[in-house]
DNA sequence: GCGTTAAGTGGACTATGGTCCGATTCTGGG
DNA sequence: CCCAGAATCGGACCATAGTCCACTTAACGC
């Protein structure tokens, strides 16, 4: 780490598509490079192995050589596809967080588009605590193994981030968009929530209140 | 940490205590079992390499084993009298730390005790940052190797923490004081004002801004 | 079919934090 | 001064994430 980092480069969008098993996997479109007949069985290999893995001993026990034993594969093909432990872990819920994400943007109010603005800010942190909640040992280990600054970094989190900014930019000048997201951001992080669920015993729902009373005056002013 | 993480027992307070050469190091007190005399030479020769070390390469590139060769020890003594990597790095800090700790508790308003409560509790933000600037290297490093649990559970967090329920409880009962404590902590983290500062480039003061203003809304709620 | 080529592979290798335990050294008492 | 016992030491050892590169193999044009 000491060195430069150099993301590696993960030359296809390693999706996890659910296992319906059509052998069609993916048309193909315009001068993209196929993915080659081994490679994709490898993905599915490890997919599998690492899902299967995560389910019996939790997220935090799986480490990258026993997924390599489980799915028959050399440890350097786990990397080569998913770049890294956080890459490969995340890939597992691929499809959840798509989900969120596309309710943000094209959802019913007011979480998506219809509702102002504070009340769309107001609806975020309970929905992303709900979604939180289904795969918390998951995002927890792929947030712990990123570190925060991978982690503020990543696509998702700007996601979410500039969702927030473009929100808060629109409830006026009493707010300061780019800071307050982040800080909007920073108490949903599932190591802050599983330690208040956990180890204080909090209920999600009330963790939820607290935050939608932090936001709502926050763009309340 | 899959099997219980039984925390290292650290049998003397490791304290930092500047380096004037009094030969004297500590009082007997009571019934304590005093240090043996290769243990606290072995302590300062582990300390003042550290501080070398993180003075010349930073916090992020220096390692337990370079260390202990630096100090002339061997690497068991480094955890045995130190727990972790972070105990260390923290040790390096300890007088700043305390001192911060004290103007908490006993220092002048408004961030001391005299100041309304809402007024200590929108100081707290803006002095903290104020310290972090001068240990932002080593205090990211710390948290990041400590990972967010631990680092909720250690016990600098919950005197901040313990510092902020407290006053948010004076404030009334509109606000959820273990909840809002942590939250009002969470966007404090070394590693996302880091961000903030580097990737985004917005100075501290901006951010000590937006966080009081965050503060101050939810106890005028 | 067949050769060319680039993508893909796997496992040895490195660096790191952390543990363990036999060997060593300090300390207090005789 | 010397001894016994306990505190301390040190480096071999382990698990882990991540890198590297010589070898393999699928894809595609002929």
């Amino acid at each position: 780490m000491a060195p430069t980092p150099d993301l590696p480069v993960i030359p296809f969008p390693s999706s996890v598509s659910g296992g319906a098993g059509s052998t069609a996997e993916l048309p193909v479109l315009g001068g993209e490079p196929r993915e080659r007949a081994d490679a994709a069985r490898n993905r599915r290999r490890i997919l599998s192995a690492t899902e299967a893995l995560v389910a019996r001993d939790g997220a935090a026990c799986v480490s990258m050589d026993r997924i390599a034993v489980a799915a028959g594969v050399g440890k350097g093909t786990l990397f080569r596809r998913f770049g890294d432990r956080a890459g490969l872990l995340r890939s597992l819920l691929n499809d959840r967080e798509s989900a969120f994400q596309d309710e943000l943007i094209r959802g019913a109010p007011p979480l998506g588009p219809g509702a102002p603005a504070r009340e769309r800010i107001v609806a975020f942190g309970p929905a992303y605590l709900l979604q939180l909640e289904d795969f918390a040992d998951l995002i927890t280990e792929i947030e712990r193994s990123l570190g925060t600054s991978s982690q503020l970094a990543s696509p998702v989190y700007q996601l979410y981030r500039t969702h927030l900014v473009v929100l808060l930019r629109e409830v006026g000048p009493s707010v300061d968009p780019d800071l307050h997201a982040d800080m909007l951001l920073a108490p949903l992080a599932a190591g802050v929530v599983g330690h208040q669920r956990t180890v204080l015993g909090l209920p999600v729902e009330r963790i939820a209140a607290a935050w939608s009373t932090l936001a709502a005056r926050l763009v309340d002013g």
